[in-house]
DNA sequence: TTGCTCCTCACGTCACGTGAGGTGGC
DNA sequence: TTGCTCCTCACGTCACGTGAGGTGGC
């Protein structure tokens, strides 16, 4: 029943030493033979093995192996799934960043075979790419929505502090869906899906929705809400779908955690996802012009909760959705709050 | 003027540490001070770190800077664009890696969260996976084309040895021209391009020509033969261009260089490259069900020729064509010699 | 004398590949 | 005794990041 090391890896096609490797590093622990101290793989050890190979094939790192692994031993399926999906995202953010490096690549190559340009121009470009790389690197969870995502339902509702932002929270959203006035058989995407209020109305309608949010504990919460929603980690600056996927794209309470730098990068992204007639809407805390309304004081305000939140400013949204060839409208909700409806010219 | 390596890094947006790392490597070698031993880096010493640096961020290796940085140095032009190019067709392999990868990851994800699928699936699906990419990697230059190239047009037409396969080969040539019957404003891609003298046909025609090769002797040939013509390094198996770019894709006399587990995944890659209505028209020694014609003997034949030569069995190549959505014909042009036409259903 | 900038080793990263040198059973 | 399979170190890969420990000029 049991085999040596060389026939197992025989078997899955792979090499000893990778086989040793994965022991070394404590994803498997095949019993040794007392006397010659040789390895004995049984059915077991294989199975763990094809695992390991099968997550390995995809990319996904020995340690968090090791976490998929302790899931599978504990017989929790979910946490695994959640595993799998935060693989495709991590793959989906390389793909798409190797498609930049591409066209950084091909601009370089018109450059110097048309122009006679130098050297100089390709490091010009390159700087570019490097910059809105950084921006995409700097994207980290500093809010934790891990905690706050059990209470958020009540919270959101309760208009304390920095929830007041949420004042009438329910008919607001109300507005977005009936701004985008979505028509059946259409596929929307919120962005920043939370506890999926939101998304749950389009569902409501009969429409089919996506939700990607990077707190895992929102996300458990969203999917045991509405099961028929596919909702799975991701965020702004990489969404995990290809060019030309949806008809609508909506995010609420979420557009102001991004840096100036980054919102720019998040509506490109949008509008790579987006069909050529799609639209887009945005509900959250923003700036008219540069000043602030008095009772949310943000950006001036030293609260606590003023930390890492950069309203956009209207002007300049507008202007890069104009940029980008959408036909914009505002509308304010309450103070502080707007609602962006912008509409992709064909 | 001259610089401390920490302003430079500041400058350049990078590390001191990288900065040495380069020069450990012999990238460059900026002077020291005498007295205190500290580097001085000079507006030369600038310039040719923006251009590593930029080369970098295409993720160009190291060793390969060094060797584009000698061909800059020795003021060769085309030979640092070619560098650019090969750098494309690596970067577009790994996208198209990346891009087979996230499928793999999807179906697992699929079978998982559908039908309570076991592990045991999931690691099936990565070994189809594993299987395919270790067919891409056999691909190597074992034929010596670079050697060839500057002695090709004359041999193929004179018959000898192995030659003999391009018999009427001018003729033969205009039969695919004639089979693909190009219309004005289509655009076309030749497999193993050549000295150009397919493309060529098609270009005198006033259809826009893309070729790819493998050899980059043969590319500067092609280049100094049709200006016009965008010929570039890449082969079967990973085409440097998105999905759907081509009316048509030819090729002659390079399909039989594929083992039979990379013809499929050729036939694959020309599938993905061409758009809905293309048509795919292949010229080469083929085999007729199993039987070698009497006078070319390939196969069967130990001639030193026939190493690392595997014909296409017709039946298979329309079977598999059928199996893509295509509807195939076949031609024999002469003794062991096949033309197919395939043209993908709607 | 303190603080600053620079210097040169040298180890760590990640998932193994590739020997070197040695042992146990046929 | 020879050949085979297994074993355990341990160094190499690639492009740096990150200290440790030390020096020279203000």
């Amino acid at each position: 029943m049991d085999v040596w090391i060389h026939e197992m890896a025989r078997r899955l096609k792979t090499t000893p030493r990778t086989i040793r490797f994965y022991e070394e590093k404590g994803l498997i622990s095949p019993d040794k033979s007392p006397e010659s101290g040789y390895r004995q793989f049984s059915e077991q050890d294989a199975w763990r093995l094809q695992t390991i190979l099968a997550l390995r094939e995809v990319g996904m790192p020995v340690s968090r192996i090791r976490e998929v692994l302790n899931e599978i031993d504990q017989g929790d399926r979910e946490e695994a799934l959640y595993y799998l999906q935060l693989q495709r995202a991590v793959l989906y953010g390389e793909w798409l960043r190797l498609k930049r490096v591409i066209s950084t690549l091909d601009r370089m190559i018109d450059r110097f075979d048309a122009d006679q340009a130098g050297w100089d121009d390709l490091w010009e470009l390159a700087e570019q790419s490097r910059r809105a790389d950084r921006e995409r690197e700097k994207w980290r969870d500093i809010w934790d929505f891990d905690r706050i995502a059990p209470i958020f339902d009540e919270r959101v509702r309760s208009g304390e502090g920095w929830w007041r932002i949420h004042r009438d929270y329910d008919r607001s959203l109300d507005l977005v869906v009936e701004q985008v006035n979505p028509r059946s058989g259409e596929t929307g995407l919120e962005i920043g899906v939370g506890t999926g209020n939101l998304a749950g109305r389009f569902l409501q309608k009969g429409i089919r929705m996506c939700g990607i949010d990077q707190s895992r504990e929102m996300l458990k919460i969203c999917r045991r809400k509405y099961p028929e929603m596919t909702a799975v980690p991701g965020n702004f600056l990489a969404i995990p779908w290809p060019d030309d996927t949806f008809d609508f794209v909506v995010s609420s309470y979420a557009f102001h955690l991004l840096s100036d730098g980054q919102k720019a990068i998040a509506l490109e992204e949008i509008d790579r996802v987006l069909k050529p007639d799609g639209r887009v809407c945005l509900l959250d805390v923003m700036m008219d012009e540069t000043r602030m309304e008095d009772d949310v004081h943000f950006g001036t305000d030293p609260r606590e909760e003023m930390k890492n939140r950069f309203p956009a400013r209207i002007p300049w949204l507008t202007e890069e959705l104009e940029r980008l060839g959408y036909t914009a409208e505002t509308e304010r909700i309450h103070e502080g709050v707007w609602l962006v409806l912008a509409v992709k010219r064909a």
